[in-house]
DNA sequence: CTCACTGCAAATGCTTTGCACTATA
DNA sequence: TATAGTGCAAAGCATTTGCAGTGAG
């Protein structure tokens, strides 16, 4: 774990205990799970990494506290990234989209966001305070190209 | 229904035909109502319409039919749009993306797109040919800033 | 006449909820 | 100690699938 995402788990736990959350085991491990993956989980991919501490933790438990955690705002869900269930990423992790490939549905990182700095503005015009977004890609990469 | 969208209606039709699959009065039905509908529609709310002509037909034809064509490339699956269920629009609607208030959960369609187009050049040094793309706008609209 | 398509019913998978017990604050 | 949080089991939804009957080509 860096500097960085040390704070991070610090910043969580604290705005938890701010409004009055109790700090559970099983709480502290989640984040901490999060913070370890750079990449977004789903609530089973959780569950499993936290399974190897926790043998009794239960999937509602990873379920409720992902629900905490985001009317925290501090996580985002993500329905996209292909068709499988929603995914969770903390809003810390530096802004980036992700790109799938529509025959082997590995995907990717993009580390940059090709979206419109101009849009927040337009968006203010039509009435619209934008929170944030979330842009899916979908492609045929290299080896399914050449295939 | 425009003469546009009825050229559509054929399109899809012989496109079904040529690759082979056969038109029954529930396919064609289907494909309808998505033409008639200016926006992406849930599996559940094109049944409810169909409903209404064919009081017989299941939930699990329309589901089957919507697979189909999605394969054929004619429909574009969402997963965005709210928390909601997966929700379907033809490839002939021109390009546009949504903003979903994040309070009230109101969607609204912006008809423009604010995805830089060197995107394409960019994910092609990436090894990717991009297909498609999708982007999910999450904001506060004029009502919810208000109260 | 054949086999894709359909309706039915049951199954699946993800997520949520009621309840009694546990443990944080 | 009070009550938020937990595990368990069961319920809810959206979606998928097996099967036998039906109808398009």
């Amino acid at each position: 774990m860096t500097l960085n995402s040390a704070i991070n788990a610090v910043t969580v736990v604290s705005r938890l205990k701010d409004k009055g959350y109790r700090i559970t085991a099983q709480r502290q491990a989640l984040v901490e799970k999060l913070i370890e993956s750079d990449k977004a989980l789903s609530a089973s991919e959780i569950w499993e990494k936290l399974k190897v501490q926790y043998k009794e933790i239960s999937l509602d438990t990873v379920y409720r506290n992902l629900h905490v955690l985001v009317d925290l705002g501090a996580l985002i869900p993500i329905n996209a990234m292909g068709k499988d269930s929603v995914r969770y990423e903390l809003v810390f992790t530096s802004h980036h989209h992700h790109i799938v490939c529509v025959k082997c549905g590995k995907s990717q990182c993009i580390d940059f966001c090709p979206v419109d700095p101009q849009l927040i503005i337009t968006l203010k015009k039509h009435g619209y305070e934008l929170v944030r977004h979330n842009l899916e890609l979908f492609g045929v990469c290299r080896q399914c190209n050449a295939s």
